[in-house]
DNA sequence: AATTATATACCGAACGTTCGTTATAGATGT
DNA sequence: ACATCTATAACGAACGTTCGGTATATAATT
């Protein structure tokens, strides 16, 4: 074995830190070098084919994250209501009240686009599907549940959105526990 | 007089299509070059401070038009229901069923951020603020027609993100259609 | 048990390219 | 003549990338 690793997931974590403030094309090498410690060169032993590399790691590092975090603590069996209201705490945390990007938006810009767009559009339906599901079990008929669970996503991104532009942390936690009775009724 | 000038608001609006597909960082003085036929030394002769310039004048110009287009055309003394209603539809046409990005949030992420972000959270508030102050014409308190004036923009900026992560402009529309309804009750 | 080989972790220095920017000279139209 | 605009070419700096190398720790061989 070699020299105890930095542990990827903690140069992730930093490399993820970066692209979310400055997206794919304003994350320099030099600032990821700087946020991971690491210098160009080992960054590249980490990710052979180095930049895009590293973007696709984020982006499935915090894909399988949120997976852990928000969509897999959903259960389909309890209350609808309650796990509505769960499910958009939970995402509260995960995106420290809005102080952190959505990584799916940021990559929809410049090269990025060209690269993820497949799983971004992936991702995004999936994450409605959860929404429609719970609103489908709590007694909302499937077209309405979908087009709901869209609307979740929506309000999600946009809040997201705004919040990143004005600063104002209480907007985007207002918003999301405004959610669940927003589409529910 | 020079060889006639090739109209400055051309110029800007070919600009504003680079930056609002790839941003502040990712869009190059190449890109910006080759979109409005204009060579590095032109773009100079027209934004002496270079990129920082064509970016506040796409901001500028993109501020002036949604006003005239969209903020402006409100009629106050109108019936606010309609207003409201053909509000959403000017935003449909101005965003192209979602197909170009605002501007304010690309200029979110990046260098841009620190540039312009004074700019862009003044012209959010004014935006919820237009939408505020039509949901009080119809009758709604203050306090939450405030509330809804930023849950209005935060649908708008929503739609939009997901709708170029998604390429599905029906949602963009779907969305803004069913926006005034969702305001109002 | 000591030696050799191998694999991983990491780095310094440089690569060629493109970045945003600028200087200079030449068109062009009044 | 004059102001306006463009063409060419180059600038230093920063870009993403690559190469050659060291250090360390296990695995294999003796």
């Amino acid at each position: 074995m070699p020299a105890a690793q930095k542990g990827k997931d903690d140069v992730i974590q930093h490399l993820a830190g970066v692209f979310r403030r400055h997206g794919y094309d304003g994350a320099t090498l030099t600032m990821l070098s700087d946020a991971t410690g690491l210098v160009k060169a080992s960054l590249y032993h980490y990710f052979p084919n180095g930049k895009q590399d590293m973007a696709r790691a984020v982006l499935d590092y915090l894909g399988e994250l949120s997976k852990s975090e928000v969509l897999d603590k959903i259960d389909y069996a309890g209350d609808p209501r309650r796990e509505l209201n769960a499910l958009c705490e939970r995402l509260v945390h995960y995106f420290q009240q809005g102080q952190v990007s959505c990584i799916l938006e940021v990559f929809t810009l410049g090269q990025a686009k060209g690269l993820f767009q497949d799983t971004i559009a992936a991702r995004m339906s999936r994450i409605a599907e959860a929404y429609a599901r719970l609103l489908q079990r709590a007694g909302i008929a499937e077209s309405v549940a979908q087009q709901r669970g869209w609307e979740a996503l929506v309000t999600i991104e946009g809040a997201l959105v705004v919040t990143r532009a004005t600063g104002d942390t209480k907007l985007f936690r207002n918003m999301m526990m405004a959610l669940p009775t927003r589409i529910l009724k």
